[in-house]
Parts: structure tokens; sequence; C-alpha cells
DNA sequence: CTTGACTCCGTACCTGGGTCCGGGGTGTAT
DNA sequence: ATACACCCCGGACCCAGGTACGGAGTCAAG
């Protein structure tokens, strides 16, 4: 690797535990910052990238889309933003998880009300699990 | 409609709320059994059918994928099949419900601890909420 | 100077559960 | 007989978030 120095693709993507081709999905996705190109047209990241996209997977995994992600950064690069702008993503977002909670939790005790029904003992025939499924 | 009786495809998307599509996509799956056609090629279902697909999206209501329901109803055919493996199924199907329930547990609360760091004062510069999502 | 590891690119493929499209045939009521 | 709704089929498209492929160019070490 000639040039100036940088990180290369693979140096980034061993750091912030990423596949590569993630980083250039991120990158077609807009979400990541096209980095400067060596002579040879290597991308050369700064230092930074690796933070970068760390930011995108903690992110994500606090429940945001890259979507949403990418939004958060639009909100990040305008000095114009107010903190209640991100703090309403982030509040909306609490709520979209927490209806997802009490959707898995309504499913759960579903299905745990029809898994009570069986004792586990018998042939199928009969077996009010199904049974349940089937009926109203 | 000439030739004997049974339902259209379309009767029978009405009667158990799903799409027309939805029909064939199932029995494309292997979901939902062919059904003898008419004369003109037109299926004609029999009455179960609708509580068949009835029963396909109860179960899916308790958190079954579609593969997951095909094995069901393998199981079920078979009279050998105990209702301790249904019972099973539905078990481990309650774990991962669970599992999830646990997973945005987590995120709900950690995003919650993040969200709580912000008054929503000020401009964007030194959110709060854009700190944790940066740092460690 | 060659070998092996790395990078480039565009495009296709994957999972899951459907939905839509377009061009054709059919059924029936008026 | 003609209008309009219904049905047929294969294949493409949708969402998200990547992953894989393949042919070509490049880099560093021996």
């Amino acid at each position: 690797m000639t040039g100036i120095s940088g990180l290369t693709i693979g140096e980034v993507a061993k750091q912030a535990e990423v596949n590569i081709e993630t980083l250039r999905y991120y990158e077609r996705r807009g979400i990541l910052p096209k980095p400067p190109r060596n002579r040879t047209n290597y991308r050369r990241y700064p230092e930074a990238a690796v933070q970068q996209v760390r930011f995108i997977k903690r992110t994500q995994r606090l429940g945001f889309s890259l979507n949403e992600i990418s939004d958060l950064l639009f909100l990040r690069r305008d000095p114009q933003t107010s903190r209640a702008a991100v703090k309403d993503r982030a509040e909306a977002k609490l709520e979209d998880i927490e209806a997802k909670i009490q959707h898995l939790t309504e499913m759960r005790d579903a299905l745990a009300h029809v898994t009570a029904l069986c004792d586990g003992k018998g042939s199928i025939d009969g077996c009010p699990i199904l049974h349940a499924m089937e009926g109203e």
C-alpha cells in the first residue's frame, strides 16, 4: 500500500468488527461517507471511520434501522438541530420497542395458555394444542 | 361457475380474510393442499379449506413461521405422532418468544437510559444521546 | 518475478411472507 | 352479445440488511 496513510477497508472492517461488504454497503446507502481514494483507487479511511461504523452498530443495537440512523446522522451534521429533535427520535423508538414487547408478550401468553392444555401424553389424535389452533 | 360445487379461490379468500395471492402462495409452499380443479381449471376448494387457512393464520399469530406450521401439519397427518412432539414444538416456540422479549427488553432499557440523559434543551452540539451512541 | 493476500466493481442472491403485473381465458347478468 | 368481474399462470417486486460471486487490478514478501 503506497501513498498517504489511512486505513484500508480491510483494516476498518477488522477494527470495527464488520464485513468488508458491509462497509461498501453502508457507503452505497450513504450512511458512511465516501472515503478518499489512493492512486490506485483503493479506499483510504481516516481513523475516525472506525468510530463511525461503531456508532452505526451501537445505534442499530438500540433498535434503530439504517434509515433511522441515516436521519440521526443528518441531524448531527446540522448545527441548527435542537437536542429535542434527537430526543424525539429516541422516544419514538422507545415506543416502537415497547409496542413490539407488548405484542410478543400477548403472543407468549396466548401460547403459554395453549401449551398448558396438554399433558404431553397420548397420540396426536385429539391433541389439545392442535385443537386450540383449529378452533376459535 | 359450472360443474360440481366447491368454493372458488375468491370465496375462500373472503371467508378466511386473506388475499387470493396468499392462497396461491400457500399452495406453492405446500402448506395448503392443492384443491381439485373444475373443467376450466379453476380451483374448487372444499369447505374445510377455510378452516385450514384460519388454522394457519391463527398459528402464525402464535409466533410460528410458515415452515414451522408446515412441520405441525405434517405431524398432524401422521397418527404415529405423539402429543409430546407437538408440545415440544410449542415449548420451543415459547422459548423463542421469550428470548425475543428478553432481547427487546434489554434494548428498551438501554435506550431508556440513554434517553433519560437528555433534557431536550439546547443545540445538537454536545447532545448527550448522540454522545452516548458514539462513546463506549 | 511470482505467489498469495488484498482490493476494485457491478450484480445476483439470501430470508420471510407475501403482493403485484400483464396477458390471457371464463362466467354471468342484462 | 357485451360488459364486467372473476380466474389462470409465471415471474417480478417489496421490505431490511446484508452476503456472495467473479473477473480484474494491486501490493508486499521471498
